[in-house]
RNA sequence: AAAGUAGCACACACGACCGCUGACACUUGUGUUGGAGGAAAGUCCGGACUCCGUAGAGCGUGAGGCUGGCUAACGGCCAGAGGCAGCAAUGCCAUGGAUAGUGCAACAGAAAAGACACAGCCUAGCAUGACUAGGUGACGGUGAAAUGGUGGGGUAAAAGCCCACCGGGUGGCUGGUGACAGUCAUCGCGUGUAAACCCCCUCAGGAGCAAGGUCUCAUAGAGAUGCGUUGCGCUGCGGCGCGUAAGGAUUGCUCGUCCGAUGCAUCCGGGUUGACUGCAUGAGGCAUCAGGUAACUGGUGUCCCAGAUAAAUGGUCGUGCACGACAGAAUCCGGCUUAUGUGCUACUUUUUCG
RNA sequence: UCCCGGAUCGUCCAAAGGCAGGACAACGGUUUCUGGUUCCGUUAAUCUAGGUUCGAAUCCUAGUCCGGGAU
């Protein structure tokens, strides 16, 4: 049994469920990252880089390191939601989007139990 | 040792665990194995490949431009010629034609391509002048550029007018495949710009993988092909003119070509979304032998070496060091250009020591 | 990924290879008791680096940035 999979499945894809996410989902912001988020029956993640935060290699290197850290942390999730993240500037690590990802998670926890 | 010139190589490595992605196996969730670059970049050139049969012919337009070779092709590469820069190693050059023609040369300057006028110099005349006639040709605050240059002879004053050397044009001879070089004779020889138009030579049909092809699903009509018919006037019954229709299409224009109004018959197509395909065995890599100064070519052996589609290479730990620059494939190749870290080799100049 | 277009004062536009000009804006003055209007003046730019040319915003080459089209 794997600990940490990240199939295809887990990931948000099609490019009507981003248009969804950003019309109807909701948003938490650190100063870092912008979460758009919203319910689903499978939790699922997405990423936007846009070009502002780097140069190509830079930008794929921080959607491996944004899809590393939800692998990693997708079992603390409680509730299925589908999340976009999008990073906001280009001064980011893999500890500080850990780090953010799972202040957020904690968030939403604490939200759903009150 | 310092400064410089040219070329080549590498692009953090190894191990463990957790993940991603292609292929192949079988027990269908495991195993085995492959997984970014020298520039993957810019999209600046050249091709392959695909579609457009209204893609033909001519003109135009665009690109290239010393010579010979290489190449699928090129604006690339190699070997040379000439010129420029540098003490040198070496580097750079859109480097055909300015007597085929046209244009332009601001300002300044007498004059900018017409060698004339103006100023000057000289001679002659008598009216002795701010004069007339003739000779002369670059001397004259310039300018980026001034009618080949320097020196001498010559003359009334001068001038390729004459001579020597240098430069240039034309013709011959010799060497070289050739660019060109050398040499002899001859001509006293009207600027620059062709990255201005242009002339000459060479090349180019257009669009691009979001090209193009196949399938699935839903929706509802339009298209293709073939055959026939089509008005009026003249007539020698072969045709001719007018009209429908002085129209439209053909990715710059012309010619040429094609279409057209209506009836019948036959056939079934179009767009959207998704999937598959195009799609990785190639002008391939490596080794070696042969030819060639070289670029490159040929033979033999061997290898298969990314193929995604919100888009695969990351995280943690350990060890080592130079403590890791520029930077991410998207149809594929050959180049060019730009960005960029480290190391090595050869050569040049200078200095010091032996 | 493929294919196009552009870059001139702070902004919007001009400019046959020969002094970079206009409008608005800004600033200073004039007029007014003050402000506005009017009038006068000033400041201010050729994306970058090479090349051709006597001379480049203009012609050529390379780069940088911005914008657009094709799903």
């Amino acid at each position: 049994m794997k600990a940490y999979p990240f199939p295809p499945a887990y990931r948000v894809v099609k490019g009507r469920d981003f248009a969804r996410l950003k019309v109807e989902g909701k948003v938490f912001r650190t100063k870092k990252l912008i979460f758009n988020y919203a319910p689903a029956t499978l939790s699922r993640v997405g990423v936007i880089v846009t070009k502002k935060v780097g140069n190509a290699v830079f930008r794929s290197l921080v959607k491996r390191w944004v899809r590393e850290s939800y692998r990693l942390t997708r079992p603390t999730i409680n509730q299925p939601i589908d999340i976009v993240i999008i990073p906001r500037t280009s001064k980011l690590s893999f500890a500080a989007i850990s780090q953010d990802l799972s202040f957020f998670i904690g968030w939403l926890d604490e939200k759903n139990t009150h």
